[in-house]
RNA sequence: CGGGGCGUGGCGCAGCCUGGUAGCGCAUCUGUUUUGGGAACAGAGGGUCGAAGGUUCGAAUCCUUUCGCCCCGACCA
């Protein structure tokens, strides 16, 4: 993309209003804006991001086995009756009445809906296990909407639903859910600490919050030390074998680490001194497993394989993918704007022409531009006639990670500029082993293609 | 929902107390000179001052009502 034809509305200042750094870096590099509380239109640059993360999700979601549908945003009140919840879900349901006075609403979650689709089609034992899953918008009519996307009002959820006949089999789909979380913030240069939480509305017996520690988090949460050393990394893992799921489940659990809501002192204060932390964190994701509620309340049964009608045990397994996107900007960021982690990034390369209408600039820029295309990649080209430090203040702002200058004295000498948004490091090369070098870069990473013309 | 604050060009703000018909910085447009970390000069465009009602010869300013937004707290992906 050329910037001089993007729509990238960057400002100077922070509008007054956002007082956390992801909420002013949002606003600040163009990446949405607000239509009322808790309530945003996402810009080009936001929007991509968005559906960066969105596309992460899915992968790995259908990387685990699970199966991607979609249901809608608005719902009849008819299934939130017969599960008790349309009473008992409170102010925070968005309530609508259609021309024919029908109470209708705007879908906070789903559990009703999907299980209805569940008891409709599915009959027999044999069809499970199953996991549906959705990314759509919800809306949650929050007391106090605040911080951004943090915690807005709409909101873009991934949300599954796992079905099982057997409480041993709902178990592992929650530790399967586990596992592909894991990669999945990991993809996104996220650490997200599976905590364990407490069930709240949705209810059930067993969840996990995954929190991603930062300053700005609206939860406390209490944890070993020794939880922050683990990481999935690129391990193998089959997501059907039972074992190996509730292995990595014991591995990442096993150790403190809970919200303030289970916290429990005596036991934190086992843990040796020198580990003991207490934090913030903001929770991106959550699982949780409840069992039959549901399926009792709306009678999703199958046959068994002794013929007779069987409650399915089931779970719901969120990701905050609006969230994520402030919590990866509390995550990195430093005083000039956003740092995006290589897997996330809107654009995987800037190139800054130094010298627009330089001849011998803009030949090299377009050169650039055409080979990180053909690596299969996205660059930024700011082709605007602006001058320097304009263009380096517009791309640290927007925090691609990588950037690549171009100017008629390193052209001079045959080399332009690779710079690490991160580190700040700079190296001059040949504008081909530039393209090598970034090239290379996200092949790590799994993007592009990885060749070069 | 309790407490506090704020609504004035796209963004940040001043003006309000003490009423006289709206201003500054950034951004935008035009021109000239510039060009390796947010350029300089000259000119230009853009605002029924959140909304409604009232007081007054006259309201951004005073009064009343109302809507919206933000922050702290209690609640939540």
């Amino acid at each position: 993309m050329r910037l001089s034809r993007y729509f990238l509305p960057v400002l100077k200042e922070s509008p007054r209003d956002a007082t956390i750094v992801s909420h002013q870096y949002m606003l600040r590099a163009g990446m949405i804006k607000q239509s009322s509380a808790g309530i945003y239109s996402w810009l080009p640059l936001g929007f991509k991001v968005l559906k960066r993360l969105e596309q992460i999700v899915h992968e790995e979601q259908e990387r685990a086995g699970h199966i991607a549908i979609q249901m809608p945003t608005i719902q009849s009140a008819d299934l939130w009756r017969e599960s008790g919840r349309y009473e008992a879900y409170g102010d925070e349901m968005l309530r609508i009445k259609d021309r024919n006075g029908n109470d209708l609403l705007f879908t906070p979650t789903a559990e009703e809906l999907v299980t209805d689709i569940f008891r409709s089609h599915v009959a027999s034992y044999k069809s499970l296990p199953m996991t549906l899953y959705q990314i759509q918008w919800k809306f949650r009519d929050e007391r106090r909407p605040r911080f951004g996307v943090m915690r807005g009002r709409e909101f873009y959820m991934k949300d599954g639903y796992t079905f099982d006949l057997t409480k041993e089999a709902a178990m592992h789909s929650y530790n399967r859910h586990l596992v592909s979380y894991l990669r999945t913030y990991e993809r996104m240069g996220l650490q997200a600490i599976p905590m364990r939480a407490d069930s709240g509305p949705i209810g059930g017996d067993d969840t996990h919050e995954f929190l991603v520690l930062a300053e700005t988090g609206e939860s406390e949460v209490f944890y070993d030390a020794a939880v922050t050393d683990l990481s999935f990394g690129n391990r193998v893992i089959d997501y059907d074998d039972v074992a190996q799921c509730a292995d990595v489940m014991k591995e990442f659990t096993s150790k403190y680490a809970r919200t303030d809501e289970t916290h429990d002192a005596a036991l934190f204060n086992t843990i040796p001194a020198d580990r003991r932390r207490s934090a913030r964190g903001i929770e991106v994701g959550q699982i949780f497993y409840f069992g039959t509620k549901y399926s009792n309340a709306m009678g999703a049964t199958v046959q068994g394989p002794d013929g007779k009608p069987t409650l399915v045990h089931m779970g719901s397994h969120g990701i905050g993918v609006s969230r994520l996107l402030g919590a990866i900007i509390e995550a990195s960021h430093d005083d000039k704007g956003i740092i995006w982690p290589e897997g996330v990034t809107p654009f995987h390369v800037g190139i800054v022409n130094l010298k627009q209408g330089d001849v011998d600039a803009d030949s090299a820029c377009q050169s650039l531009y055409d080979s990180v295309a053909a690596l299969g990649l996205e660059a930024l080209y700011d082709d605007r006639n602006e001058r320097a430090g304009s263009k380096f203040g517009t791309m640290d702002m927007i925090g691609l990670p990588w950037r690549i200058t171009v100017g008629p004295r390193g052209l001079k000498n045959g080399v332009v500029e690779v710079t690490s948004r991160k580190t700040g490091e700079n190296e001059e090369m040949p504008p081909e082993q530039a393209i090598a070098k970034i090239g290379e870069i996200y092949r790590v990473h799994g993007l592009g293609n990885g060749q070069l013309k």
